[in-house]
DNA sequence: AAAGTTTGTGAACAGTGTTTACTTTTTGAA
DNA sequence: TTCAAAAAGTAAACACTGTTCACAAACTTT
């Protein structure tokens, strides 16, 4: 726990972060539609009006919480690509991690991509991409694309740069594809199941393979 | 133009349906929150309590705006696979056409896949999926990788219905990363210029490549 | 203790989807 | 043609939403 700034600061702060985790259950469960600012009000004991002492708008409100999540997000990743295990079980444990993680929490996950609220920004190469939150997230998976490429396990004229991007919208489809569509990893119930998790490691190897060399 | 039924039917008929072109000019623009049953009603000199005379609530009305599109965009795929083309190109068109035609209309296409709306419903093995719009679209895309597997171009351990799952949310994926992130293919500028349309080019046979036998 | 700033509030504004009671119009049969 | 039943259309209200504004209370600083 910091102790830092006067204590009017330290207050402000405790007001502000409480507000945030009432936020951040009721988004969690109900998503957007389901975080009104009166509700919020309600359930940390203040004025509806009170809320934009500390916050301009609901939507600034909400893009902190997607920021925190993709920061989860980013961290949860970059925390399997930092292994020493081989370059192919990296490669599928750090997609199959990033959907994972998406679909623990739907509402943020759609948000972040859905409006162009925080996802928005520079971009590659502008100024400051690099530094965004989706600048390190594109920075890891085209790295990977790289390191695959220079080990010759990946075909040698792929772009990295391309290649990392049609790998994301093949990550981000599924995990949308698994929380808009019921049950969309276990069709064919009667052919054999198949769990969510053995989908998602269908879907990252079929992506794997199709950049790996043929021999 | 078709003349069935008593006047009165016509009559509503008729009503109805300058309801649904009024909405559907507004949703393509504006999509679902810019189109408010108020606005609605003015632009077609009725009361909003009016249009409760022909639509059960808001999310229905848009409900029937997502299913003409969804069969728009049935439709397209299907005349791209009916073509007698080589196989090959009919894969990489039928993808293409799939993103493309997303993409004309960003706010349709995502409103049909984001609430479980229309997209929700019989799933594989449930009786009346075959006949569902998502049951055909999905019959077509696994359909076509069977063929590629009989013909012994894709793999012959793929399965067919998961693999079209895979090539599915692959291509979704895509529709949506270029709907909401500004300027998703054109990263890079520096190194070199790829249109949208190249990429979508490129994304499709990074999908293709990883499906066929490796010679 | 006085002045000034921050924090909190009740009430209102402008929207939203939807329902209710009511009137007008149209229909179908006696 | 007349007349009751059904359908079409509406004004007004309800219960929400995000947001703003004038004002009061509390805390900081001088």
């Amino acid at each position: 726990m910091e102790l830092t700034g006067t204590p009017a600061e330290r207050r402000r702060h405790r007001v502000r972060e409480r507000i945030l985790t009432a936020a951040e259950k009721v988004f969690a469960t109900e998503g957007n539609e389901g975080l009104s600012i009166r509700r919020l009000a309600d359930e940390i004991d203040y004025s509806p009006a009170a809320i934009y002492k500390y916050f301009d708008s609901k939507e600034t409100l909400v893009d902190e919480l997607k920021e925190s999540f993709f920061q989860r997000l980013l961290e949860h990743v970059h925390s399997i690509v930092d292994t020493s295990q081989p370059f192919d079980a990296r490669v599928r444990k750090c997609l199959g991690g990033y959907i994972r993680t998406a679909i623990e929490k739907p509402h943020h996950y759609a948000a972040t991509f859905s409006h162009p609220g925080h996802i928005a920004g520079p971009v590659d190469g502008e100024p400051g991409f690099e530094a965004s939150q989706k600048g390190q997230a594109f920075a890891v998976l085209s790295g990977m694309v790289a390191e695959g490429i220079n080990l010759k396990v990946f075909r040698p004229e792929l772009d990295a740069s391309l290649t990392a991007k049609s790998l994301w919208a093949s990550m981000h489809g599924l995990a949308m594809m698994m929380q808009h569509i019921p049950s969309y990893p276990s069709f064919r119930p009667d052919q054999y199941e198949i769990t969510p998790d053995q989908f998602i490691e269908f879907h990252a190897d079929f992506l794997v393979r199709g950049l790996e060399v043929q021999k």
